[in-house]
DNA sequence: GTCGTATCTTACGTTGACGTAAACTTCCCC
DNA sequence: GGGGAAGTTTACGTCAACGTAAGATACGAC
């Protein structure tokens, strides 16, 4: 603990996993924690690592895709092959980020605007309500 | 054709899907073309939600999340409660989207500072090749 | 008619990303 | 030395999002 270890109980309440999640990911060789025994413990690298998966999964990469980028951060392998197909991975993901960015920037632009025109018709109809029985909401803005 | 309405081949083609995606997304309920026999006919906004659809899955969203995001773009249910129904969680989607806007461009300038930190290690091993056969200093593993 | 092709429905199979249950160690506590 | 708590492996189950194969239908061409 003070000397940055964690068992997999703690990983899992700092970054709301579940057991079956980690080990899951360490089968698929995108995290490899230290063995004390046989219990697992997560250094502050396989934090890092953790935070760039949990990261990559909401922009809607798969776990593969991530294993591939996460070779990049890992200075394990110095195989100058492999680090050369890391970085053109890498340089693809960085691109369909970059795609990503600016369509959702557009994306995020029209639905404002969808929302903006959904609540102005509901306005409207609030205006003039389309012939129920009851009606209770005080809206009525009748100024004498 | 002339008059905007294109066959299931026609939508794939241009839109890069299968015919089963189609028919799933019909099935789900994303999408509702009209039918000419037996035959589907798509028109200008079944083409429009289609784009949504497939944008809506880069950004990860689920077809299910989709299909809420659609309700709204949608004019034929004037339901009071369903609209504000469909807002609600349409807002929801505009701040998880707002969220990964932000979130995305910081791992865009953390991953392009990544690459080319690698490319900064790459371009020193290449100023001193490792591939002399005599025993190098550490120990990087392979020894021919 | 029948042949080809385009589409349709039905339904079981697959893949990714885990969930869940069962049965086993290890260590600590009393 | 028996009990619990935390962790482990093994393996089958599940859900979303389709893939794929089988057989039926419709329509124009010949």
């Amino acid at each position: 603990m003070t000397d940055g270890l964690m068992t997999i109980r703690e990983m899992c309440d700092s970054f709301n996993v579940t057991p079956r999640t980690l080990r899951f990911y360490e089968d698929r060789e995108l995290i490899s924690p230290e063995r004390r025994g046989q219990h697992r413990l997560y250094n502050r690298s396989d934090r890092a690592r953790l935070t760039l998966i949990l990261r990559g999964k909401r922009f809607g990469f798969s776990l593969e895709q991530i294993r591939q980028i996460l070779e990049l951060y890992d200075p394990s392998e110095r195989n100058y092959r492999q680090t050369q197909q890391a970085l053109a991975t890498a340089r693809e993901r960085l691109s369909d980020m970059e795609r990503q960015y600016t369509e959702l920037g557009a994306a995020i632009i029209e639905l404002r605007a969808q929302i903006l025109g959904a609540e102005a018709e509901i306005d409207a109809e609030e205006a003039v309500p389309p012939a129920s029985p009851a009606q209770a909401s005080g809206m009525t803005g009748d100024s004498r």
